[in-house]
DNA sequence: TTCCATTTTGCAACCGGTTGCAAAATGGAA
DNA sequence: TTCCATTTTGCAACCGGTTGCAAAATGGAA
């Protein structure tokens, strides 16, 4: 068993309340005190309960991180830059993977038995109705890399997905594409239908340059394989705006089986720049999401939330930008 | 401020402990009884603080999930396997990023603070001194992914590096290579060291066969993609075992720019197969290592780990195989 | 109905901390 | 040295639960 504040106590002949106050900054502790208290815990090998001090305190510095991606390459740097930066702050995060259930309740039930200070939601396929969940219960969240609303119920920090569709189109466009054709994740993830949306606006501006979209079965390599299997049966569409990277990997892969040629047959162009995609061997020209800015602001936003829950909820939205590599062909 | 075990027992009109009972499974409550606490909790959305009970329990259901490779992408994939496996078992997951810091002892003092009931480490890189803080510490600890030894100190989990090193060589040797080389990860890595001492091993009884090696900075794209540029400036060998997956992809692409051919110019072959070297763009001959065994097995033993404290260390091995694909030429 | 073994329940102490309040100690000014 | 404002300290209650023990309730047998 560990040694308790108790017997610190004892062992330097001060109260239990000493030896607690030596513990929390800003206390009341005279030099003296302190120094005697110090003594005995390090002998003793003490370090306070941090649950049991939560009892009291009403904060554990627990912050559930939940996320149903762990499929996507590109969540294993969200992972990272989430713990280093919780972890800088003394925050400890509790993971939570919902992989096998979408239904909010027990999740929400597990992190309050826990009593997390708060919650970061990262994910770009869970409706927002999830993360609302947590905030009717009573717990501050933050939704990563999900939906935008103009006035959004709980914090959202993330892209704007109809932008970046616009941003796909734009590009080839520009390139001189006259068939394009938008290769979805699934239809049911609300980046997907934002990045869609925001795709068939800008084309729709520009009735001479045909259409046509379709939609993979997860945001993965043998999704976007399959669906790209399928499109090359018939005459596949000059130019293809992929639902993210690994998508556009699948895709890549299926057209290399069949024998055309990126870019020259087929121009690709992905979402997210993920590591990968600039690896000298896929080398993928892609729109790049800002992650790292995106997860230190959600830390910053949850942080403030901890301070003041009652803030006001905030939709935080940071620009993407096209990143030229090798899979469209180059402007005339 | 949610509802506590008194508000619960106000209201049904009970004492405090038979709220307790009714929540702790084996205890004694009659049929009566748990209707009239269950409808008063309902009520008020009641569900247990699991912290405060684990201050008399002893049993916090929190395990620390230490690990510093959040780089490597096979780790998602053992993040994800890791979560669902101690979810399933009504465990939670501390996740512990160790990039910042290989000094176990922050980690060891956060970790009590928490009360974890045990902690898996899971790296490959990370020396068994690291695990063995936390039994001597006296935390419950699994080493996944760690270094085999005859008379293990703490439980430790994985493959025998050595013997994929030896299977990697025989494994050149059968397709003919007569010049053949180790391109390992960190030197200071023990799987490093492991698998370099097997194919040495293996070599050294086929003494017309030409050997060398070096190693890459980390196991990564880049530092593979680096040192095999390097090693393109002189004669390279005829095949390299590399030391894993995203080294090996990393050295591909080397190869690639370099304009020779794989396997035609040159055999690689890696270790792990990871999701992405099947991919068809990628399409790498490496060696498997049972990752889901592996995890299984590791959960499996920390949940022994929580009966029993005192279990004697055990190591437990996973064979590997060869997963022949695209980039070590045919057997004649 | 009475008796008694068994089951159910509540009391009160406890887990390891924190904190408001009053008493004790400190230390500077007169 | 005395006085008094300020700082430091300890007491005791509390956070939200659990659990050993004894008392109360139950229910079957006689």
């Amino acid at each position: 068993m560990p040694p308790t504040l108790k017997d610190v106590a004892e062992r330097a002949g001060v109260s239990r309340a000493a030896v607690s106050r030596t513990f929390t900054d800003g206390a009341s502790v005279s030099l003296k005190m302190r120094r005697k208290v110090e003594k005995a815990a390090t002998e003793l090998g003490y370090s306070p309960n941090a649950l049991a001090s939560s009892l009291t305190t009403g904060r554990t510095k627990l912050i559930g991180l939940v996320s149903n991606n762990f499929h996507n390459p590109i969540f294993l740097e969200v992972f990272d830059l989430f713990t280093r930066g919780l972890q800088e702050r003394g925050l400890r995060p509790l993971l939570v993977n919902l992989s096998d259930e979408t239904d909010p309740a027990n999740s929400i039930r597990m992190l309050r038995q826990y009593s997390v200070d708060g919650v970061v939601v990262a994910s770009s396929t869970l409706p927002p109705g999830f993360a609302k969940a947590f905030r009717d219960a009573g717990v501050p969240v933050v939704h990563s890399f999900g939906r935008y609303a103009s006035s959004p119920e709980v914090h959202v920090v993330g892209i704007d997905n109809a932008e970046c569709g616009r941003m796909a189109a734009r590009e080839l466009i520009r390139r001189g594409y006259r068939d394009v054709a938008f290769l979805g994740g699934p239809e049911s993830a609300t980046s997907t239908q934002d990045r869609f949306r925001g795709f068939m606006e800008e084309l729709a501006q520009h009735p001479d340059i045909s259409v046509r979209h379709s939609f993979a079965e997860a945001y993965s390599f043998n999704a976007g394989r399959k669906e790209m299997l399928a499109l090359l049966k018939d005459k596949p569409a000059e130019a293809y705006f992929c639902g993210d990277d690994v998508l556009s990997i699948g895709a890549l892969s299926a057209i290399a089986d069949s024998g055309l040629k990126v870019p020259g047959d087929i121009g690709i162009i992905g979402l997210n720049d993920m590591e990968m995609a600039g690896w000298e061997n896929i080398n993928l020209t892609t729109i790049r999401q800002p992650i790292s800015q995106i997860i230190a602001s959600s830390i910053e936003l949850i942080v403030s939330m901890l301070e003041n829950p009652d803030r006001y909820p905030e939709a935080r939205l940071f620009p993407c930008k096209v990143i030229e590599r090798g899979t469209l062909r180059p402007v005339d």
